[in-house]
DNA sequence: AATGAATGAGTATTCATTCAT
DNA sequence: TATGAATGAATACTCATTCAT
């Protein structure tokens, strides 16, 4: 009886697949907990694998963030891009920070690693900007440019202190704060 | 000639000066890359002393970040207690996201590492959410509660913000941003 | 639009170039640090061409030291042809020491990484017993055999301790030792 | 029955041994085959211990080197010594090279490595140099300084000629080089 | 005939923790 | 009380080689 062969699979998509698993891993063990071991295991392929697709664990991490980034502002994009007016607009931020931003602790969590990176390296905080910047082009569809920045970052403060928050604010709260940072 | 004397240093505030040290090496290297190791070694203190006055690197995170977390909320209070009426308030903050957020780079990368950790760890979580408390008691001195709360989310996006972005806003700017979610 | 053509190139001559360029990643980074990985990069070839051109590093080192062993055997042997008596043969030994053998400080590398190999592996020790041989031969065109001999051990033990030394000896005390070997 | 302890063993002069041990491992591998893995194997010591006691591989290899070369120099210096006039010097010489030199393969070998990575190396191009020094030093106790050099070189010459060469010098042979060499 | 993808063994190194001194 | 030495597990990464295409 011969051992069962090494079983070389036919995979296509791989690389991708490791890049989406990335992602879980660190939501689940932080940057900091994160190994290609891990990752290699929760992709179900063998540990050579990921310096066979990646030149190292930097720009795995860049390739994943920059693909939840994109996902993020995506979402965004679409809410504001389905607003017919200024109120539905607000409408659609306040959805947003509820539904987006807070909906899932895995991207609030993935967030924080995201802008963690973001401090130290310039690859990733390249990936923080586009992202800001897509962020101010889809809010300027309803508002004038100031008021986009503003509320883009009254958004995110919404959204941190909501999550760290152990009493969050209501949606009455954030709605009433993001109607004071629009009124012009 | 007799061999070197054992060296056992009198060395009282070593286990504060660990805890000190600790903040600079997370600055520096990240949670992720901080160790016993480098700690020892930057604090000028045998390996083996690591694990003798803490239980592991989770108690001494908690305790380095809660200093800081405290020092922080310090001179928060500090900027707003001195501050005589609401306009003058109004510039405390300016100066404080300005000044005392975005000043020291340090300070910032700091604050995300720390944000990090509480979205995983309660006992960090505990940390942020009495640093949010008593910002937001500083606040109150000045501002009624649920403008207090906006604020406080306001500034936290508006430093963030500024600091991710390579082209950050003016004071003007910011200063615009705070009159409106305070105006009532 | 088609996928991009599977890049078959036509390239004849490739197995001499990757046997070229082994030497000069030799050169470069050490037997110790030559891989078929940086081969196939620096000669601009697939990974997977190495071992369908060669059975092994074995079999590539051996060949690309014989090509290196053979061209100094030439220019050994061509220096000394073109020396009309024993004067002038002096003089082309000399020449051959301080230009040939430590002109090129990627030569005298590579000569200590043939020795060192030869010193294990039987195939290489041919290669440096062949050069050694035809070395003589081309001395024994102006002196007598043990004198050849002598002469030979001699320009070794100057090319090393001269390469080695970082104050080498002058062309003076070269032709001096030279002179002393060669008196019968 | 609990599993037997990890067995810590109280091995001093361990740090030693492992040196010791280095020069072994590179004897029978070569420097290309040495790893921390053979070196710990070979001196029965964990894995963990070969990083505890020595930055890295590089210093490892100086220290192991530089003991070779110091003893290398100490018998060098020991036959020399005990000659009472140029005439045993001279008897001295050819032992060194037939007996020393060459009567230990495993030096011979250790020998190429170490210039081997010299020629890469200043930490070890330094060992070499000195182990040059101590050599003429020791040459011209009973030779001026230039006829110390040459034969030096000479010794050298033969040396590795010998040891490379199928059908190696006889002694006849190598007393007749060193005569021609210190002949003035 | 030629190669890109794949993989398990092996590399150096870092690490938190233990414990004899 | 304090610590230097020790260690096994874990880390990222490199590698020669295989093989389906």
């Amino acid at each position: 009886m011969r051992p069962t062969p090494p079983a070389r699979r036919f995979d296509p998509g791989r690389r991708d697949r490791i890049i989406d698993v990335t992602l879980e891993v660190v939501a689940a063990h932080g940057v900091a907990g994160t190994s290609h071991r891990k990752i290699a295991e929760a992709a179900n392929v063998p540990l050579g694998s990921m310096t066979y697709h990646f030149t190292g664990m930097d720009e795995l991490l860049t390739l994943a963030f920059t693909r939840l980034a994109d996902r993020f502002a995506d979402r965004f994009d679409a809410r504001l891009r389905a607003a017919a007016d200024a109120e539905q607009a607000q409408e659609a931020v306040v959805a947003l920070i509820t539904e987006d931003l807070l909906g899932s602790p895995r991207d609030v969590v993935l967030t924080y690693e995201l802008y963690t990176l973001a401090a130290r390296d310039p690859a990733l905080r390249e990936v923080t900007r586009a992202w800001m910047a897509r962020s101010r082009q889809a809010l300027q569809r309803h508002f004038d440019p100031a008021t986009a920045r503003y509320l883009d970052a009254l958004i995110e403060g919404l959204a941190i202190h909501s999550a760290l928050d152990p009493d969050p604010m209501s949606i009455d709260d954030i709605t009433a704060a993001i109607s004071r940072i629009i009124s012009t």
